[in-house]
DNA sequence: TAGATTGTTAATCGATTAACAATC
DNA sequence: TAGATTGTTAATCGATTAACAATC
């Protein structure tokens, strides 16, 4: 389940560290975490640090960043640029992907308004109002003859099924979903649970009593 | 960190049982999942069922069910209907707790099309859209004047630091946060890190090669 | 009854934390 | 040099899986 990745310590790509799926699902917030400090011009850091940020524990940062192949300076630290320009790297923040939505009219404009496609440099090409069967047609035309990397999914549950038949003979790499259905899929998925998240909240809020 | 439920097969509340972090965060998972099989007109299922469409192992749905207090029958399995309303009741979907949304034009629209929050149970009160001090004043007013449960926080990160400081002197129990900033608060938070889902999909593709 | 399936205890696995030698 | 802080190994903790007696 571990994935390996090149060790940037290394010139030569042959060594390798295992990054476990909690340490990646991290990935994003080490950036997060990295950028603040920038804005801050904070220019240097510890785990001692990022730890007291982070909330976790310093030990748990060292074991972070050693996975992710990147050194600090003994007695000194982490260089907060380098650390960023690291993490981006992994991240994989530098590759062009192309996407295309297929939604409600609510959630493509919200996607569409929101910088969060400029920011991955993911390439947002078309959008498609998910409400008629002929909508869904354009939409698999549209990604047969432009070689489209990601679907974004923001259907209604009743359309969702649908689209998930045509996204299964498309030739696509991942499907970033926001619809309340679980996608039974090949590629890669990233799901948005926004009910399920709601309901969590109000979980907590009742433990607490 | 663990917390303790009523156990649902004793009659009084003194029995408890712990639930896990990782348990709850199942919780929804389960319920989408029994929703499915009553759609279906499943009324009858066991560990091996559910297992098979949660992608869990048999060993872990028993796990989690004997942890959440509800019982199957030996030799049977399990009543969905039982199963679900127990479950319901556990993630307290009866309660009916009050909400209100501060945050972009595109984000009201959206979350306001969307059924989440009639079907979690949750009243939606009002919504202000942050494009301005005084938004953030009328917002602070209705707030105070009406005993609002959670807060929506679905602002541009320019807006989510002055919101944050407005939340900290309300009375409010919970805040569902669908900005990027990590907010600072007693009260239970939870998140919704949209791009952080996009920049996961994206290393993960990357990871593929 | 025989077959099926739960509920629970014990074993395994993985992730987090603690400790400390190495070294800037 | 002395103090600080990394990188890594070992210890702990928690969650998942396996196994099986209980029983419908």
């Amino acid at each position: 389940m571990n994935k390996n990745i090149g060790k940037k310590t290394s010139k030569n790509n042959t060594d390798s560290v295992s990054v476990s799926k909690s340490m990646t699902m991290r990935l994003p917030f080490y950036l997060r975490t990295l950028r603040g400090l920038l804005e801050n011009n904070s220019y240097r850091t510890s785990s001692t640090e990022l730890a007291k940020l982070m909330n976790l524990t310093a030990s748990q940062i060292r074991q972070d960043l050693s996975a992710f192949g990147v050194s600090g300076l003994k007695g000194y630290g982490y260089d907060v640029k380098t650390l960023y320009t690291s993490i981006l790297d992994i991240a994989g923040v530098r590759d062009e992907y192309s996407a295309v939505i297929l939604g409600t009219k609510e959630m493509i404009t919200m996607l569409s308004a929101r910088p969060v496609f400029i920011k991955q440099g993911v390439a947002l090409k078309n959008t498609f109002e998910a409400s008629s069967d002929s909508a869904l047609i354009n939409f698999e035309h549209y990604c047969k003859n432009n070689s489209i990397d990601i679907v974004v999914l923001a259907t209604e549950n009743s359309f969702t099924k649908k689209a998930v038949d045509i996204i299964k003979n498309l030739d696509i790499k991942g499907v970033w979903n926001f619809s309340d259905i679980k996608l039974d899929l090949d590629i890669p998925v990233k799901n948005i649970w926004i009910d399920d998240s709601l309901m969590a909240l109000c979980f907590e809020l009742n433990q607490k009593n």
